[in-house]
DNA sequence: CGCGGGTTCCAAAGCGCTTTGGCTACTTTC
DNA sequence: GAAAGTAGCCAAAGCGCTTTGGAACCCGCG
């Protein structure tokens, strides 16, 4: 069933009847009921591709997936996925991902572009001074970045947490509860989110007159192995951390595991704060100790990121505006006082 | 730069220009070379509306998303999509993502296959006589599953994992190792590969004359939380089993909790066996007690299947054969003799 | 009565590609 | 040397939609 077939069903011109689907206001109310009316009854749909090819407009949101035989996906992204598929499911919208690796991440920008496969496009895990982000700016196409870049020149939308905030407060935390040697074990450092995390804590020990020396950090891929590696590394220091902040929940895995290994407990040898990106299957509340969080469900930015680019689709947003969502800081078992 | 304008510069025809870039016969070698190297150096490609609108090809395979408000999309998804883009990066396909809920998922796939939106689809997790599969099958679009039904009563294509054998096999080793009190900590049990890992389990022990009785068995949804409760409530029970098997790596952190909060340890008391899906980050051997596990990739299927499909779409694979892939039984220490 | 001004509808021109059905010119065949 | 192929190319017709630029009609007003 098309278009043709359903204007002469009707006896009407293609054009009134797609006006008519389409809400233009030079159709009468009555001929709109009979059309809409029809349409239904037959379960007419445009054709997306003729309708793009037409109007140049997709009804997809996009994304480049980082690919490539040794990238791996962040488990991340499938609750952002969730959380993009509670918006977009009942409103129309679909994703398309676009695999690339690195070295092709450019030209695939530039290819859903410029072939109008999407209307829109969001950008995750930005680094600093993004290419990827001054590369869709200049494009001229709508996008969202989850997470923030700096240094860019311009403005641009993004929706983020208060990643600096978030441990800085859990920073300040345990040194009120009197820690002054506290390490950090962060994600990939060259990405902004772990910026503003050690910053966070780096400015929280400054307030106290403390430091986060580099010996103090350990800056690695998300993986319960790193974690545990890292946290080693740290405990069979010179000088050990009573305290460790980890920047997520399955890294902390890997230095609960460690802190065991080595004979001590949570918290009475080691206090522990994760940050919880809030996966359904492992929480935190369940680790053998309890542990303290800073919490901010990825799954929601999903939903916040999803209306927002269709509102911009839509053209009902238009200014640059960035979201910086505050970050709970949740207290469990496993942080006490410095032994 | 469209096919028009390449086909002024090169003061050719269209049709020349089309079918020297799409591999028609009937243009010369000469021409189907500077046909290409002109479109090289312009960067020319093509419309893919405008082609989708005249050839009904899409260049894109589809996936209809569950979503909903409690639903949770599984987090070995990203570790399929991994390898989907894996082959997909470099052979031009893009994945299209249609969020649907239980309710409009029937709707969701007419929708695409009608809108002709994709080339492909594939389905994942499946349950027994499962309506998606025979909804594509009637609807005639290429399809793989990722997994098996059965009781459909027509062929289809699919790539599965051996979950019987490998569940057999497990069971087996912890019989041969003089355990009899085995317990099944499984997945959701309405889906085909938790059917098929029961099947397995219970074979083994049935072949020495020993049963899986339903008090033995959970089938939950596999998270760590999950896990832990299902060890606990097998432990706690008046016959404690000696053995573990768990059917997935997350579970299995949660089984280890349970193990060790009831004082109990591995492989002393209990031993564990799981199914590891190869997440690059939580992997079996990094466990305390490094984990024996039933391996097998899903990346690997994810590759697999993207090749799979990009078969069918262009006809070079046309029947409905399934493959099943064997999966390893690699043995770590959680395993040992009954106490 | 005729004319500006709405309202409601339509024919036709794209959008950028593929594909059908020739047409030309060059070989081959007898 | 003419008939029959064949290789190489092209013009034009779609694919199904949106949108431009009217046309037809009815209204009330001077």
């Amino acid at each position: 069933m098309n278009l043709k077939q359903l204007s002469d069903m009707l006896a009407l011109s293609q054009t009134t009847v797609s006006r008519a689907l389409n809400g233009y206001p030079e159709v009468s109310e009555e001929t709109r009921r009979r059309v809409a009316d029809a349409a239904k009854r037959h379960g007419y749909r445009p054709n997306p591709s003729a309708r793009r090819l037409a109007t140049g407009k997709a009804g997809m949101i996009g994304y480049v997936l980082p690919t490539g035989a040794s990238v791996d996906i962040d488990p991340h992204f499938v609750e952002f996925l969730s959380g993009l598929g509670d918006y977009a499911r009942g409103h129309d919208l679909d994703l398309v991902l676009s695999p690339a690796d690195a070295s092709e991440e450019e030209t695939t920008y530039r290819r859903i572009v410029a072939n109008k496969q999407v209307d829109a496009v969001y950008v995750s895990s930005p680094c600093p001074a993004d290419r990827r982000i001054s590369l869709l700016n200049r494009l001229g196409i709508p996008f969202i970045v989850h997470g923030r870049s700096e240094g860019l020149g311009f403005d641009y939308a993004y929706v983020d947490i208060d990643n600096e905030m978030a441990f800085h407060d859990a920073a300040r935390l345990l040194i009120q509860l009197g820690h002054t040697r506290i390490a950090l074990i962060n994600g990939d450092i060259r990405q902004t989110f772990a910026i503003f995390r050690q910053r966070g804590a780096q400015s929280a020990l400054a307030d106290s007159g403390l430091a986060l020396p580099p010996s103090s950090i350990r800056s690695v891929a998300m993986t319960e192995e790193n974690g545990y590696r890292a946290a080693r590394s740290l405990l069979e220091s010179g000088t050990p951390p009573t305290a460790i902040i980890c920047s997520s929940l399955i890294m902390a895995l890997g230095v609960v595991r460690a802190i065991r290994d080595l004979g001590l407990t949570v918290p009475g040898d080691v206090s522990l704060v994760a940050h919880d990106d809030v996966f359904p299957w492992l929480r935190p509340e369940n680790f053998s100790v309890p542990l303290t969080t800073t919490r901010s469900s990825i799954r929601l930015a999903g939903q916040r990121i999803a209306e927002r680019l269709a509102a911009r689709i839509t053209g009902r947003e238009s200014d640059f505006e960035g979201e910086v969502w505050p970050v709970d800081l949740v207290v469990r078992a496993s942080i006490g006082s410095a032994p």
